[in-house]
DNA sequence: GTAATACCTGAACCTTGGTTAAGGTCAAGC
DNA sequence: GCTTGACCTTAACCAAGGTTCAGGTATTAC
């Protein structure tokens, strides 16, 4: 007996809305998963990593459509295809942080501004 | 005489597109802008230091919404509500950095693995 | 037995953030 | 005087990423 996760749990687990889930599985994300006798979704172990590692991608801005390509490639067991998409994946992130520190020192600066103008008009 | 910039000089020193920048006067995100007598938009400099910062924002992810109610507010000279719009924008700025850097660490563990992996097929 | 839950499907609808097209004005250069 | 370039307008179109709806099934709880 293996245990099995409902859409339910994998959407309490993931963050992922039930609705988003069935979505991605319609666009063709997700490979279409085992179902129960009664029709329902049965989500393995591995499924349910699979989801959270989707939630990562797609939190750091990764397209539904080079998710879908990096899943596309694990499956034909295409591993070095799968480093290179992070691997530039990882570089996208690091662009990512790099730009959110530049802002955050001008919103810094513009908060300090503002500071000394509410004084004044105090 | 004021310096004035053209649409074209306001897109190349933001590297927003023309298109862009007409739209975003469009919805109303930004005031509309004096004339020419020919009809062409003229930018004064705090004109292009205002898209400047919209740019900033944008990039940080703030909605163009949210960049129209703080813009709002500053015309209204309302600039403790432009303190708090900033701050919060501060506090998302911060969390993105948080968990970009947390999947960084991920992406991390996963080209490890992907690395030992695709060794052992040689 | 009937109500409440939890799931299912397909199709329509929605928001955000633009982009593109069609047709027009105006000034400068040749 | 005509072409080229930079601008203008309105309106239609687009892609991504969901969300909502209408109607149906199956299990459990009372």
């Amino acid at each position: 007996m293996e245990i099995t996760y409902a859409i339910a749990d994998i959407s309490a687990e993931t963050g992922l809305s039930i609705d988003v889930i069935r979505y991605y599985e319609r666009i063709g994300l997700l490979p279409a998963v085992k179902r129960k006798e009664n029709g329902h979704r049965a989500y393995s172990k591995s499924d349910l990593a699979r989801f959270t590692f989707v939630k990562h991608l797609k939190r750091t801005q990764m397209p539904l459509k080079e998710i879908e390509r990096y899943i596309r490639f694990y499956n034909e067991e295409n591993y070095e295809a799968c480093y290179r998409v992070l691997q530039e994946h990882k570089l996208s992130i690091e662009r990512q942080i790099a730009e959110l520190t530049g802002s955050l020192g001008m919103m810094n600066y513009k908060l300090e501004n503002y500071r000394q103008l509410i004084q004044l008009q105090d």
